[in-house]
RNA sequence: GGGGCCGUAGCUCAACUGGUUAGAGCACUCGACUGUCACUCGAGAGGUUGCGGGUUCGAGCCCCGUCGGCCCCGCCA
């Protein structure tokens, strides 16, 4: 019986593991350098590996003045293979702050088995000492990766990786790979694109989701199908977007909205309680698209806090105040938010608040604040007695509405909702608030073409009950589509498809894609469609993002063992890289100089 | 495509308004030290101030360009 999954014939233990209950035992480890501290006669090293750190010491007593000697030299990150016996420490020697802090090694051998040279960066830090700049941890991220932080994350992201196949094979649903080298689509992302050596002037494209496939799997009757799979998008990155990332994918048979939703929330629960990270009981609460755009002007509404939207307009009407007229005559709205003790907040502060609104769009913020019964703020002037009351402004509330067209003011308030929830000290720590947002427009309608585009993409099915919609004012058709939002950060999203190949062909034709051009992108699915496709659907979770939200993690780059940078390059092994002329020949590929 | 911030020793940082030979801690090298755990103490070495140009009597500092990193907008069906 080995004393540990991770006992080899060079080592029976990993340092990490050892405590008292080790004590009296020979044991042979081998581990990294992490700190050396010669006294002189007595050299101390503390080896590290993916368990943890355990001091060794060599003392002239029970080793050789060849072994201590060579203890005294080696430098950090050196690795070595040690001897020696498991002892407890005496009380006063214990170190409680390392886990096998009870006990050390008394070291009998020692051998360099990894010769390092000084490292580039540090990878054992002192108290109060900052890390290295990102560009060198991920020039260097052999280094980095080898900082508790880092193993702990890549450990946590295995962890849920494991938990999300186990969920979902436990539920039925096979794992089935797709292919990496894939057709083009013109919709969407841009693609990355790999030219092929054998047929001149043709490229695959690198899946910016396996959808297709997903949805030609349960066509062909495999009912239920997952994958942890590895997406691309060839666009400008940010702090939680990588150009190469993983979503977990499934799709299901025989399904509506709320079989997707049940299982997807039990996957979710299940990976929030693998995370040790708060699931809140009970079922998670929904709410419409367009009930999130009016009470908080975005579809993945953080409810962490209130500060909710509400429409003014009323008030406003017939008022002769030049700025909320013309926003109301043009069709628009005054819309705002009410903060408790917000008429505390000074000038400075609320411009500071205006400021966000006005980047967000907005022309700017009127302010109105109750004050001992009484409305104050510039356009108090404008309204009459029963104003005060009519905005709902308690005393010392300070009401910031937006007067504007709806997209305007929804993008505003959005910003402003969240900068105030943030001065005001309104976000919760450790709250989990998650929730459906469903009944998203099947739509979007370019504001100066007037061209529909898909919200979800062009599979989503329609709502039943606005099929009639499409013939007549389309872009008022909700989508079956769903997305599961945490704290404001969308998680995943999904939809039930489209099974009827005339509804697909209906669909494809409002956003103006003619049947040729259907046929040569999407051919495929429209023929597996009209082969006998049951009802199906599915969704998408990030599975970067939910690895970086559990592991409290504020960049993706920090839960991915060797991420891309803002300009989509990788330090670590310099990618991507020139080719040679021969390679580009025999791709058929001439560069312009 | 656009905006902002940053780049000084291997690492983290300092250097007044543009002014003498660009400093400190850690790491590194050498020496001392038998219970340390961020060991301690002494000495030493270590710099094309990202790169190129300009302004100036004089540039780490100001200006222009460029490279690289980070954050944001656009983009991300």
């Amino acid at each position: 019986m080995p004393a540990s999954p991770l006992s080899t014939s060079l080592r029976t233990h990993p340092c990490g593991s050892l405590r008292a209950e080790h004590t009296g035992q020979t044991v042979t480890i081998g581990g990294w350098v992490h700190r050396a501290r010669d006294l002189g006669g007595l050299v101390f090293l503390d080896l590290r590996d993916r368990a943890g750190l355990v001091q060794v010491s060599f003392d002239p007593k029970t080793a050789s003045a060849e072994v201590c000697a060579l203890a005294a030299s080696v430098g950090a990150e050196t690795v070595v293979i040690v001897e020696g016996v498991v002892a407890e420490r005496p009380e006063a020697m214990r170190n409680a702050d390392m886990s096998t802090g009870a006990v050390e090694v008394r070291g009998s051998s020692l051998r360099v088995v990894g010769p390092a040279s000084t490292p580039a960066i540090p990878v054992a830090r002192g108290r109060n000492e900052q890390l290295a700049a990102e560009e060198l941890r991920l020039r260097h991220r052999h280094l980095d990766l080898r900082r508790e932080d880092l193993q702990r994350n890549l450990v946590l992201r295995h962890r849920l990786m494991q938990r999300t196949r186990r969920f979902l094979a436990d539920a039925g649903f096979l794992e089935i790979e797709t292919p990496i080298l894939t057709k083009p689509t013109p919709e969407g992302a841009r693609d990355y694109l790999v030219p092929s050596r054998v047929h001149p002037g043709e490229f695959y494209a690198l899946p910016q989701s396996p959808q297709i496939y997903k949805q030609l799997l349960m066509v062909s009757g495999y009912d239920r199908y997952f994958q942890i799979a590895r997406c691309f998008r060839d666009e400008d990155l940010r702090a939680d977007r990588q150009p190469e990332f993983t979503q977990i994918d499934v799709e299901a048979s025989f399904v509506q909205q709320d079989d997707i939703v049940d299982i997807a929330e039990e996957l979710i629960r299940a990976l929030w309680v693998e995370g040790e990270s708060s699931f809140p009981s009970g079922r998670v609460r929904r709410m419409s698209y367009a009930d999130a755009m009016e009470g908080y002007g975005i579809d993945r509404p953080d409810l962490r806090y209130g500060l909710m939207i509400s429409d003014v307009s009323g008030v406003f009407r017939g008022a002769d105040f030049v700025v909320t007229r013309t926003a109301l005559d043009a069709g628009g709205r005054v819309r705002g938010i009410r903060i408790p003790g917000g008429a505390a907040l000074s000038r400075k502060q609320v411009d500071e608040i205006e400021a966000v609104a006005k980047s967000a769009g907005a022309m700017g913020l009127l302010r109105l604040k109750r004050v001992n019964g009484v409305l104050e703020g510039p356009p108090a002037k404008f309204l009459g007695d029963g104003a005060v009351d009519a905005l709902g402004l308690a005393e010392g509330e300070l009401g910031l509405y937006v007067a504007a067209a709806d997209h305007v003011s929804h993008a505003a308030l959005d910003k402003v909702r969240q900068d105030v929830a943030v001065r005001m000290n309104l976000v919760p720590a450790g709250v989990n608030e998650f929730v459906w947002v469903t009944d998203f427009p099947m739509f979007e309608r370019d504001a100066v073409s007037g061209a529909l585009t898909a919200m979800h993409h062009p599979f989503t099915s329609p709502n039943p009950d606005d099929v009639s919609l499409l013939d007549t004012e389309p872009w008022k058709a909700r989508a079956v589509a769903y997305d599961l939002v945490l704290n404001g950060t969308e998680l995943g999203g999904g939809s039930i498809r489209i099974s009827d190949p005339v509804v697909q062909s209906k669909i494809f034709g409002l956003l103006g894609i003619d049947d040729e051009t259907a046929r040569t992108r999407f051919g495929f699915l429209l023929e597996g469609l009209r082969a006998g496709a049951p009802p199906h659907g599915g969704i998408a979770f990030g599975f970067d993002r939910i690895t970086m939200l559990l592991a409290g993690a504020t960049s993706l780059r920090d839960v991915i063992a060797f991420p891309k940078t803002t300009a989509a390059r990788s330090m670590f092994e310099g990618a991507p890289s020139p080719v040679s002329a021969d390679d580009l020949r025999d791709l058929h590929i001439k560069l312009e100089s």
